[in-house]
DNA sequence: AGCACGATGCTCT
DNA sequence: GAGCATCGTGCTT
């Protein structure tokens, strides 16, 4: 059984299985969130498609928000976020985790969109195998199962040849999207820290 | 079902 | 030297 199955087709236009392209990403980094959710996360390895249906997001809005790595200004970490939309933000943290971000907005502005959970949808058992089977719903576990790490910052997720890329998947109707204070900023001040800009979706 | 905690190393002060 | 956009384990309820 595919888990496409549980899920309905998109019936919007554009051509699926390709990078959703540039402009996609030179929004908002609130409008790409929600325009992520649903979309299909897609990564080659040894050649093959492992992919899955976005699910969480977070968007993370500039210097003045103490909540974005780019709080500290431009720095050789935070480099990516001022660069052009549509790159991989790929960082380590808690000493053993890579988070995966998409670089949106435009060139000078540091934003991005942390994407925190997928549904799986092809390789399945490769990525369940990666996981031990502990699921895919956490920034690192997605990282985990589609062997993202340091070696994909930067990568422009505009471009196949990046072997990590991001796909029009399903439509998520807006009954379907909640929101949220991102999760894990229990030090950063207010508003930052309650500022509802984590999304999850439900799907089928 | 929920909370506390340790693992483990990079980044910025 | 402190803090960190987390996870899994183990213990309590």
């Amino acid at each position: 059984m595919h888990a496409d199955s549980t899920l309905r087709a998109d019936p919007g236009r554009g051509r699926k299985r390709e990078p959703l392209p540039r402009d996609f990403y030179g929004r908002s980094a609130l409008v790409v969130a929600r325009e992520l959710l649903g979309a299909r996360l897609v990564r080659i390895r040894d050649g093959a498609r492992l992919s899955g249906f976005i699910t969480e997001t977070e968007a993370y809005l500039g210097e003045e928000d103490l909540g974005c790595h780019a709080k500290a200004g431009r720095t050789v970490r935070t480099a990516i976020l001022y660069g052009p939309p549509g790159h991989a933000y790929v960082y380590f943290t808690y000493g053993m985790h890579w988070l995966l971000n998409a670089v949106t907005g435009p060139i000078d502005f540091p934003a991005a969109v942390l994407i925190r959970a997928i549904h799986p949808a092809e390789g399945i058992e490769h990525m369940t195998s990666r996981r031990a089977g502990r699921g895919f719903d956490g920034p690192a576990k997605l990282t985990q199962a589609m062997e993202i790490d340091g070696a994909d910052n930067g990568l422009d997720l505009t471009r196949r040849s990046s072997c990590l890329w991001i796909e029009k998947g399903i439509s998520v109707h807006g009954r379907r999207v909640t929101t949220g204070p991102r999760v894990g900023l229990d030090r950063v001040p207010e508003p930052w820290k309650s500022k509802p800009w984590r999304f999850l979706a439900k799907l089928a």
